[in-house]
DNA sequence: TTGAAAGCGCTAACAA
DNA sequence: TTGTTAGCGCTTTCAA
């Protein structure tokens, strides 16, 4: 590949000038401008972004992690992030940490050996101290998106207050027993309880892990079974949903007349399934722009001390399984 | 961040010693190595990435271009390729086209900026011979997945063939006229078409193009009504299959029992839904794992003059819908 | 308006 | 076994 120097020695000037014209310096001779941009379109010139990041900081590269990319939720962010990002001119590179906290410290270390201008991070352990105080000491700016982490900049939707309003309309719904369906100390989990303690439907309340189609099915015929009043199951994502959707309907338990349904995420395929899905939709693109809009404020002025957290809010998707 | 001078001048040794240390060379006296590898690690080192790239040709870096990356399908394989890419110690720099053969070109050309070492594509016009010239001239080397090019390094799913094989089974499964949804140039489809042709269906078979779900609606109700005989519909991908599935719920049109549906990439939702969907499964994993093989055997062994043009195989994954 | 020179952080000769 | 030197491709002074 054609670089700066070879230019040059082909059209008769200095390096630098070179530079110059590439750059779009107005302090070149037309003719010579002419000559470089004509030799420089003939050889298909490119610049080489390592040089260029190698003294200046800009390498124009985001790091972005995030847990698990086939997640449709995750995918629509990463695309989203990346047509953002490009929007700026910056380039994403992607990783993956399956929520494996050793992935998640491995990548950080590798973003910055790729000296990228900063990282978007969908955190898997933003509530431990230990990972917000590395991640505080990398000299590159962070900022967490999806979820909150105390002490760094956030882009998220307030999960707490979503799983309240999921408790709400659900209770509406003349829905009296729940199944959460996802950890037991996810921000959903924590507000949609919060909400129904507050009704006194604590106790009519349970949540469980979920690990295979088997166990899900079996925990499913169980809560089912013991149901004196008709019941719902939040799940904590989309995926859980439609498995949820697919075991009750191997019980032949009818959605929504006998039990209801509602998702997180309102993933688009939530729109065609058979009940449609009720879910929590999640603003991504507005999450994608504003953390990106958040990074580039960050890089453009280091050092500044306030924190950005700004919680965005989620929405109901009201569809047929509710 | 420090620099291996840095460390040098700390530990009074030379800059070169360092990186001798660093880089694991044995040559090195043992205590000058301790001495460097403790500051290295009480400074947490990391290299830069972009002054070794800068003269190595190795940057560690493949470019990775997808037309989707929101598709479910192709979020799987860029999570394989991520994966298979780490193993060898490679990051991806991701890039979705979006299908619009402009950012294409233009991420063919970020790409080379940032001196990746080599670039898996998922092309959209892979049967241009523009293009594959275009490619062929990159001084990086491309491996193309999910579709073959001519003249390409290509790791794909042979469609024609996999279009054959679901007309065969279609008409073994006593549908009698068939729908294709997707392009009219889609491999899928020729022999999907030619399969039928063999068997006098040819006049039976047509095809519409997705816009969006009112115009899939309108298409399907017309093309069901003038049904004589049980028809099935394939699908171009399980998205359209999806909404294939629920434009016939919405139409009444009972499936299996009226109308077929088949999906194609098999994506993991398909298990779930109602009624099940019967697809083509692409082994996804495989071709990642075998993709960035051939990018590290091209890379480690430029020059090299034989192409890499072994189509995998499909597989039929039967469901309830068909 | 242009060029010469230095230097970003590293690897790769070559010398000692 | 270690250090010196040069150079990757670029930007950034500083002179001319």
């Amino acid at each position: 590949m054609i670089t700066m120097t070879e230019i040059a020695k082909l059209t008769h000037v200095s390096q630098p000038t070179v530079s110059r014209v590439l750059n779009g310096s107005q302090t070149v001779a037309p003719d010579i401008r002419e000559r470089v941009l004509a030799c420089a379109r003939e050889h298909d010139y490119q610049f080489n972004a390592l040089a260029k990041g190698l003294q200046g900081s800009k390498t124009q590269l985001f790091g972005v992690l995030v847990t698990d990319i086939s997640n449709g939720f995750f995918a629509d962010l990463v695309k989203q992030i990346e047509t953002a990002a490009r929007k700026s001119g910056y380039s994403i590179i992607l990783f993956n940490s399956d929520y494996n906290p050793r992935n998640e410290r491995e990548y950080l270390d590798v973003v910055r050996r790729y000296r990228v201008d900063g990282v978007l991070a969908v955190p898997i352990r933003e509530t431990s101290p230990e990972w917000r105080e590395y991640v505080k000491k990398l000299d590159v700016p962070v900022v967490t998106v999806t979820r909150r982490a105390e002490g760094l900049d956030s882009v998220y939707v307030d999960h707490f207050q979503a799983g309240a309003m999921v408790a709400e309309y659900l209770l509406g719904r003349d829905f009296r027993r729940f199944l959460f369906i996802g950890k037991d100390y996810d921000g959903k989990y924590t507000g949609f309880r919060q909400a129904l303690a507050q009704t006194g439907f604590d106790a009519w309340t349970s949540n469980i892990v979920y690990q295979d189609d088997t166990q899900l099915h079996q925990a499913l015929a169980a809560w089912v079974h013991q149901l004196p009043d008709r019941g719902a199951v939040f799940a904590g994502n989309d995926i859980y949903a439609l498995r949820v959707l697919d075991a009750l309907r191997s019980l032949g338990v009818s959605v929504p007349e006998e039990v209801g349904v509602i998702g997180f995420d309102n993933t688009s395929m939530g729109g065609y399934l058979n009940p449609r899905l009720s879910s929590v939709s999640q603003p991504i693109a507005q999450m994608a722009q504003e953390a990106v809009a958040r990074l580039l404020d960050r890089i453009q002025h280091p050092g500044q001390q306030e924190l950005f957290d700004h919680p965005l809010s989620a929405e109901l998707v009201l569809r047929e399984s509710t």
